[in-house]
DNA sequence: CGAGCCCTTGAAACTCGTCAATGATCGTGG
DNA sequence: CCACGATCATTGACGAGTTTCAAGGGCTCG
């Protein structure tokens, strides 16, 4: 199967079991997609919602900017990630969206998502999909408020390792990462030039390397135990969990 | 009115229009009640979820706590507020849960959500107030991320005004809140010694006084403007959004 | 081949944390 | 009614982690 939804219910169907008419049912609502280049804006910050996104290529992040220009990055969407589905009940985003590597998004009508919510299989995998995007959410602001920086970033490339291996975007532990170190500050909340700093701690500790986007954990153990990262947020409520 | 769930209904009635059908459906489910001390656990991290909270009376927090002791208040939960309805999908959650001060907490089984979820404006309401406890937590984020301490201290306490002032827990600029300068450094990623400093500060420039859990805001309109702060992201999707 | 973006590095400054001690407040029991 | 202990607020001195500023170097793409 590779049709353009094949990461996204790949991502998905880690919460539920789906039957065939339930893949065919994900399949049609994101049959129509867009595609994105790097900085193209995908929401802005107040503006009305209407569609719920899925991210079936490439990356974007949700962020919010300060009027002075300082920047949160809130949240990255990988191949499979979607928005939350209650979305369409909402009259406003308080976040902008911006891509941040070419991507291919479905935008999925209120229509579209009601047919979904129709799917108990699907219901449940979205509703599950969205407790963990939370608990994503929860660990940033544990990241971003009590970790040192060379924590925060051990932390962050663990927990992408993870989402990257549940949609198949990983090899061994060596994954593609098209991010700048000035928006992994954004996202950690360290200045660009400490971000870079922190990254040859980390590769003189022969932990990782990350160069030219590419990301490669040379020991796995030692990092998780470094960045006090336990996995158990990203996959308590999945079908099998541990 | 003075029901054991009024603040529950006023907080929600902000989202949708209630009929008295399903007032009392909102009172029916949260009839039976448990009266909690300060530093009762509500729930522990790894444990399963089973019920979804809803605090009546005095005041809760969810935060992580990490191996060494450091602490990330994740959320308040002022009378009135609650947890995410889709949690009762929840294997485990991964946040802890404690009283800050003697409260009053409705549990509601899956049976009592469910039954919920077929009154359409309450399960409207309860969508919109989870998307707003979201945009909190995003705000949050924001804040811990990228405010100073004197910032974040102030977009706190005016975060807080607006949500007491929904359930009618406000005097004027005034209200009570029980924290201590800890609590409020382990919400803000402070420590106490500097949250005390900035709050002394606050004070000494006459915008806010915090003594005796008493806050009083002097100067709303300069305390909002020297926090940037913005209530766009807690009042957007009520029924009447500015 | 140049322009632009990104990474790298050093030095200085600053915000905030830690440590430590003193006070204030409050509930409790003698 | 007062002594006591506990918790919390306050203050000062010092130190550490991180930011800012600035400059140089490398890569990529038109």
């Amino acid at each position: 199967m590779s049709s353009a939804a094949y990461r996204w219910i790949r991502r998905l169907a880690r919460f539920s079991s789906f039957t065939p008419e339930d893949q065919r049912t994900l399949e049609d609502v994101s049959a129509v997609t867009r595609r994105c280049i790097v900085n193209d804006d995908l929401a802005k910050a107040g503006e009305p919602s209407e569609r719920v996104l899925v991210i079936l290529e490439g990356m974007a992040c949700r962020h919010k900017l300060l009027p002075d220009g300082r920047r949160q990055i809130l949240a990255y969407l990988f191949p499979g990630d979607m928005g939350d589905p209650r979305q369409i009940m909402q009259a406003r985003v308080d976040y902008s969206m911006c891509v941040l590597w070419p991507a291919e998004v479905a935008m999925l009508t209120a229509a579209s998502v009601q047919r979904l919510e129709r799917h108990p299989n699907i219901a449940s995998a979205m509703a599950r999909y969205a407790l963990m995007q939370q608990a994503i959410m929860r660990e940033w602001l544990v990241n971003v408020g009590h970790r040192t920086a060379f924590e925060r970033l051990g932390h962050l490339l663990c927990e992408i390792h993870v989402r990257l291996e549940a949609v198949g975007l990983t090899r061994e532990h060596a994954f593609e990462l098209p991010l700048t170190q000035a928006e992994l500050g954004d996202t950690l909340a360290l200045s660009a030039v400490h971000v870079n700093r922190t990254l040859m701690e980390l590769r003189r500790l022969k932990l990782v390397t990350f160069q030219n986007r590419h990301v490669v954990i040379h020991d796995y153990a030692a990092l998780q135990a470094a960045a006090g990262f336990d996995p158990a947020y990203l996959n308590s409520n999945e079908k099998h969990a541990p």
